[in-house]
Parts: C-alpha cells; structure tokens; sequence
DNA sequence: CGGCTTACTTGAGTTAGGCAAGCATGTAGG
DNA sequence: CCTACATGCTTGCCTAACTCAAGTAAGCCG
C-alpha cells in the first residue's frame, strides 16, 4: 500500500511551522495556525455554533472557545446568541475576517502555483477531487467508529 | 484552484492528536508523533547524519537532537561516530527499531484500507503518484527558493 | 597557531490541543 | 413543577512539539 507511505510525507511535511510563516508572510497577516484553521471553516460553512466548529474541525471545544475569543480580539469574527437554544452561541466571520480569509486564500494558492506549475489542469482536477474524497472517507470512519 | 482546499482539509485532519492515538492504539506501541515522524524517516533511508535527519524534516536539529535521544533510551535507534567528521554522528535504527516502524506502517495500512475500502486499486494508486509527485514538487520548490 | 565555520547539545520559551471541573440552560420522568 | 441527568460553553492546568539562543567540540583556512 504504498498510499500510506505518500500520505504521511504529504501531511508531516505540511504541518510544519515553517510553511505556515511562509503563508503569513506571503499574506501579510499575524495569525497563528490554529487562527487559520478556524477562519477557513468559519468562511466556508454557514455560521457555525461553536460545538458544531469543534466537531468539524475534529478539536476539543474548549481549544475553540479560545481560538474564537482569539478572532474576536482581533475583529475577525463575532457571536450571536443562538436564537433556537440559550446555551449556544453562533460564531459568525465580520466583513474584516472575510477580507482576511480572502488574502490568506489567495497567497495560498499562490504558492501552490509556483509549485505545481507544471501540472495539467486536468490532473490538478483529479488530485483535488481524489483528495477531497480521501477526506470525506476518513471522517465518515472516524464517525462509524463512535 | 479547489485544491487548496482539498489539501488543507487532508493535511489539518491528519495532524490532529487522535489521528496519532489511533495509530498507536493499533500498533500497540507507545510513541509519540514526533518520534513517529523520526523512525520512519530513518527506516526509509540509509544511515544519516543529524543534521541531514533534521533537514529531511523540516526541523531544528536541536529538536532532533532530542528526538533520537528518546529513540536510543527505548532501544529503536543507536548513533555511530560518523568516520568521516567526528563532529558528527550516524543514526541508524536497531532491529528492534525496524520492528517497531514495520508494525507502525502495517497499523497505519490497516487503518488506511478500512477506510478507503470502496475504492479501486486503480484510483489508490492514481492517489499514491499524484501526491508523490505533489509532494517532490513543494520540496523542489522549498529548495529552490534558498 | 588564531579565527571562522559546522555539528551537535542544552536550556528556556511558545503554541496547539487535550482533559477535568464548573456553570447555565435544556429536557424527561414521576 | 421538581428533581435528575444531559448539553454547550468556559476556565484552569498539563503535555507535546517545536523554535531560538547560547555553549562546546571538532574541522578548516590563512
């Protein structure tokens, strides 16, 4: 099974701090890791409450909580109380967390061209569509096995 | 570019801790990701230096440094003076180091073949090369830009 | 030899994220 | 409706995985 094999050179490599200072650099914007996690599934997703972000992200609730608290600090998110249930909370993006989503999004997939200048459309179609059904397979083990 | 998506996804599930739990509940031995990371590279290499360890990880060597000493205490990796350099070290695994990475692959493989179970051995292996490819091509462009 | 570089080590600090305990709200059974 | 248990979130505290800075030993160059 030499996935395996490709799978874990992909992600180690990825998690590294480095290639995220590459990120924030190219973008221009202070965020930590975590930060940007958050922001990326706050930005394509409805508003979210804060329980649901957590499972989505697959993280403990409490490393959201202060994640969240984090992006309010900074103006890049908001919360609404959640009109069907007092305990929760909505977590929403504002306009500025949208704007810097937007540049962390694009420098990103700049540099993603760079290094993938060379692909075809088509296979860079088939990687991500490959991906993305690798993902949604891993989740729903991950859920059965509950 | 929907890969950039695609690929966050995969890369941030990946390095989350119960991902790693898993892991090491399969294999049934107790280590850490750091030292994962560490026992494979070595497995899949010949005998290298610190710093060339450190360097194919992306990481200090300080932290390596720390890394292969935790190896050493648990029997998976010895170090040889380098005869070319006495500034330097070779780090090599123990059979009981293969032993433990051959069970951490299989683990690792098993999970793997659960989870993409449906999925034709046609399309895995379109996977393993796309993301090989992917991943030579980040590293090509990491190298280039020193 | 004297001075600069390289390979590694050690120490200290930061961040991501888990776990446990607590508080407020919701929900069911008697 | 009241007691009892479940949920949603917060806070505090802990560990793992790093990084950065400073130190030592060995090599390299004039």
């Amino acid at each position: 099974m030499m996935i395996e094999r490709a799978l874990t050179r992909a992600t180690y490599l990825s998690g590294r701090a480095r290639q995220h200072e590459r990120l924030m650099a190219l973008s221009g914007l202070p965020l930590d890791r975590a930060a940007v996690a958050v922001l990326r599934q706050l930005a394509e997703s409805e508003p979210l409450r804060l329980g649901e972000l957590a499972a989505r992200l697959s993280v403990e609730a409490s490393h959201v909580t202060r994640q969240v608290q984090h992006l309010e600090r900074v103006g890049y998110a908001s919360r609404v109380p959640d009109p069907d249930d007092r305990r929760a909370q909505q977590v929403r993006l504002t306009p500025a967390g949208e704007e810097a989503f937007a540049r962390v999004r694009e420098a990103s997939a700049r540099g993603m061209q760079v290094a993938l200048a060379d692909w075809s459309p088509e296979e860079l179609r088939q990687l991500a569509s490959l991906v993305h059904r690798m993902v949604d397979d891993f989740i729903g083990r991950a859920e059965a096995e509950l």
